[in-house]
DNA sequence: TTAATTTCAGATAAATTACTCTTAATTAAA
DNA sequence: TTTAATTAAGAGTAATTTATCTGAAATTAA
């Protein structure tokens, strides 16, 4: 089970960020973003085309075709990419299932779920994708420069 | 998608927590919860079999048979629960779906998923179930006594 | 112009999760 | 002792998610 993303949000965050780190002007090909980030290419094909389409990438085919960030990228943050992907549930569904669950109607968890849901949401709509992107150590984002 | 536990998992924490409210001595069958929660009857079958089989749950059959907490009552986290469901993945996976995530190899959001899923998991390991079903303001659960 | 490289599009397959159905075993009440 | 109510167990089905395959369309470089 993946949790809390789907595994189609996950490869659209890491992808994202991927692009976010890359010089603004380059094209990147799902075949460097399926290779450096480890995830099958065809479905990889699908997400970003979806996104493309939602207006968050822009895409072009040809011999120097590949994705990059909409412009302004400033203006682009993981919460769009969540919201885009795996739609906007997550924000005020129950952590236990219920239906209905609300400050007046609440499960055993809800004060705890909303506290730290709304902590992570902050971080997710108020640093732009560069930010974040910033904060990644892994290996794989640093040779974009 | 079910959001952080799978559907089975929000299934059993909502029948333990139902099962924590109900009179000590009591068994509760599964037809009662599966009609009081809405949950499918087979399915849920199952899902408490399993938690029995795990120690969780004790289990009677025949004409008053049913399903209560295993004593000493007090014992029982929803952690557990969350253990015997869902299995450990969650307290140590990357919220980004990468393989290795650490302090010193963090994703962009490491820290902000550490700080959230340590908060949560400290209320699901410190409160026993009866403490937290207490915090339960659903109707479902309320007739009990 | 041609060949190479890329995204686009749609179909299909595999894997996982969710759910259902049926029968047996057990127990208590009638 | 029979009957009704319950869990146990296993197989089967459905739905969803994840992944693959193939070919077309677009674009650039040679």
């Amino acid at each position: 089970m993946s949790l809390l993303f789907s595994r189609q949000c996950e490869y659209a965050l890491q992808a994202v960020l991927y692009l976010a780190k890359t010089p603004s002007g380059k094209m990147t090909s799902i075949k460097e973003l399926s290779a450096k980030l480890d995830i099958p290419y065809h479905y990889l094909a699908k997400i970003l085309q979806s996104l493309a389409i939602k207006g968050l990438l822009l895409s072009e085919k040809g011999r120097t075709g590949g994705f990059a960030l909409r412009i302004p990228v400033e203006h682009i943050t993981l919460a769009q990419v969540i919201d885009a992907v795996d739609g906007p549930a997550i924000k005020h569904s129950c952590v236990m299932g219920f239906g209905e669950c609300s400050e007046d109607n609440p499960c055993a968890l809800h004060n705890e779920w909303v506290h730290l849901r709304t902590g992570l949401f902050d971080v997710l709509n108020d640093k732009n994708v560069i930010q974040l992107a910033r904060e990644m150590k892994k290996p794989v984002y640093e040779m974009l420069a």
